[in-house]
DNA sequence: CGGAATCCTTCTCGATACTG
DNA sequence: CAGTATCGAGAAGGATTCCG
């Protein structure tokens, strides 16, 4: 792992969200990686796939109760991280240069 | 991953730990994974290990600061992943039976 | 005892091309 | 737009052997 704090920011507070915001929002990821973690996600039980046949095609991703629940579960690992990763990094940089 | 309820448990409130006995506490984990596990998060600065050149060899490992803080932050995710991970299982099961 | 080194197989993931 | 299919490089990780 590199950088842990990309969280999909600025996307507002809305609870569907299409392919192509995550896609945007989450910095670095491919199509492939997104579409594979959205299906596990799915399959996990923690999001909704909506398929609407438009043309063309829109799909929206929204969380289940379960997935909504395990949002403020995280909460306080996220945040520790955010408070923590420089000093790793730095705790790293020392280990390296050994 | 197959059942996240492996924490090494049933080892008493010791803070230093040798390596047999977190090998001996960590279910199914092999030698060459231990090893590089505990030498990342020594890089991370979140272990001590400690060498005593005796013969045979003894080494401990002991938390950190940070790594002992890291603990309590990890308590939600934990404790939700445990009352959820029945549920998350069936979820699986129904997703793959389609 | 607590590794390091090596081999070898499997999995991961990005890149690319194609599609309803 | 939101995928699927395929390929290939590289990483991950188990098994085994050797070592101070």
């Amino acid at each position: 792992m590199d950088d842990p704090c990309h969280v999909a920011s600025g996307l507002g507070d809305r609870h569907q969200l299409r392919f192509s915001e995550l896609k945007n929002g989450i910095e670095g990821i491919t199509q492939r990686m997104l579409t594979l973690t959205l299906r596990n996600l799915e399959r996990d039980g923690l999001l909704i796939r909506h398929y609407f046949p438009e043309v063309p095609p829109r799909v929206e991703y929204q969380l289940t109760e379960m997935g909504a629940s395990m949002l403020p579960a995280l909460e306080g690992f996220t945040s520790w991280i955010r408070q923590n990763w420089p000093r790793i990094e730095e705790c790293r940089k020392r280990y390296d240069s050994r």
